[in-house]
DNA sequence: AATATTTATTGTAATATTGCAATATAGAAT
DNA sequence: ATTCTATATTGCAATATTACAATAAATATT
């Protein structure tokens, strides 16, 4: 007990629930608007931002990649890392999909 | 060490991150949109649903409730749960405006 | 009042996440 | 080749999450 019980539900519920929790910290959330904010999007600059410790803005990088919301080049001995417009474009329509079904419906309770 | 350091993020950027967070799991993605597909929203029926026992899926409807992405009304011994449109609509938001500014920039590198 | 029904709480075990120091890796600059 | 710079990995301690059995609480039904 204890590890989530992701076979139990689709394969949406649980890609939507991937992206969802890398952005589930708030460091993750500031990487991401940061990485949007300026033009360039070299590591080194993340690490002067934050208040974290390289090694944990590196696994903070590694679980926004892995859920597909950035993606990182390899540029000379830095790497790029920016935001994947893919992943944020398909939250987007989620949610619209979501609240025109609530619209839709507008819930008899409550 | 292991606390998340929620202190040296903005109010936003930490509740972006909490309601992401609550997200973050997709059993409650599951209950989510469960709630949002049926007219009705008995906590009831949810436990016949999904294949998690009753104390867990009290649990993450705890948690969609302090993350606000779902209310609940007390009516009668049970409980009618249904989603919180506000919320919902707060993330398209944030994601519509992500979206935009990433669109604004297109951004230099990758 | 006794019983059934519905949801919440508590306690606990298993597992995952967070953060960082120390170290490794790999390309750039000298 | 050595040193510098940027990023990743490892290992570990602190904390948080997940899941559920057992139990509690609160209203509904008989």
């Amino acid at each position: 007990m204890g590890a989530t019980k992701t076979e139990h539900f689709t394969i949406k519920q649980n890609s939507i629930a991937t992206i969802a929790k890398a952005l589930g910290h708030p460091a993750r959330v500031a990487i991401l608007e940061y990485l949007i904010k300026v033009d360039s999007c070299i590591c080194g600059d993340i690490v002067n931002e934050l208040p974290l410790a390289q090694p944990t803005i590196s696994q903070h990088l590694k679980e926004l990649k892995n859920a597909g919301l950035i993606k990182g080049n390899i540029e000379g001995n830095a790497i790029c890392y920016c935001v994947d417009e893919k992943t944020t474009v398909r939250m987007q329509q989620y949610f619209e999909a979501i609240n025109q079904k609530i619209e839709m419906k507008k819930l008899k309770c409550c």
